[in-house]
DNA sequence: TTCAAAATTGAAATCATTGTAAATAATAAA
DNA sequence: TTTATTATTTACAATGATTTCAATTTTGAA
């Protein structure tokens, strides 16, 4: 509670009760949880709650570099509080979402930590080819 | 357009005018396009289209496997007639998406293919340990 | 205590997608 | 050809996540 202050305090971003409620939610789920989530979570003791109130912060807590919102299904925005990018693994039955090791390379495993390996999905970001060309930054 | 008949009707699926044209828009757009895209230029062509039958016809063609839903950003749901799972390329300016190369392992590299690489993401789908161990399928 | 700025809230708006049922077109049977 | 059956397309309403916005509440400095 007094580390999520600080946490916060050292990006310049004042502790109010909410906003300490939901990194607490996104630092003890496991399972990078979307909007809904930690609302539903957060709800049940602050019953004021707003949604607005949610993406007001996940968009604070993201524009402060220490949230990543992960897109892995449609519909599905989920936020993870890990800074550093790592692959992730989700489940399609149960939808849950594991972290797994950075740098990890899979190249024709089916199996890892358990998990069955069904499909892979891989996107780099960036400035394309043409929009370098332009120059226009 | 020939050709694309012959595709359809060894899936199984009737080459109605408007899935000949979803299809054709599917193949000559080398950007993996969102459902309103796929609409805006078929609209031009046939003015009575319905946004349902894009939608229809989408889902029609990856139940057949010959189309695989595309998600890289929020809200935006991208249609790939390429059957082989291969990584992508989208640009942060012009929202371009590019095809990869299949199965490239990029390490370390800040370029491909012209492209400045800024963010990487990497997903894998499947059957975690938790459900397997369940044994529901 | 007072007051302005910051944070929170709820309601309405937006927008992609889905559901549904009627309309239309294609096909087969008579 | 005419009629009946089925498949396909369409328009429109419903859904649900997210955004916008104005009003209210909280905070913290003077
Ligand atoms: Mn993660
Ligand atoms: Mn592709
Ligand atoms: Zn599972
Ligand atoms: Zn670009």
């Amino acid at each position: 509670m007094e580390k999520i202050k600080k946490i916060l305090e050292e990006k310049g971003i004042k502790p109010s009760i909410q906003r300490i409620k939901i990194f607490e939610c996104l630092m003890c789920d496991g399972d990078h949880p979307t909007a809904k989530d930690i609302y539903e979570i957060i709800f049940k003791e602050i019953p004021t709650l707003s949604k607005t109130t949610i993406y007001n912060t996940v968009k604070l807590f993201t524009d402060k570099g220490i949230l990543k919102p992960v897109r892995i299904r449609e519909g599905e925005v989920r936020y993870d509080i890990e800074s550093d990018s790592h692959p992730h693994f989700r489940c399609n039955k149960c939808g849950k979402v594991f972290d797994l090791e950075k740098n990890l390379l899979i190249k024709e495993k089916k199996e890892i930590d358990g998990h069955l390996i069904e499909e892979k999905c891989v996107c780099y970001l960036g400035v394309c080819r043409n929009c370098r060309r332009k120059r226009e930054h």
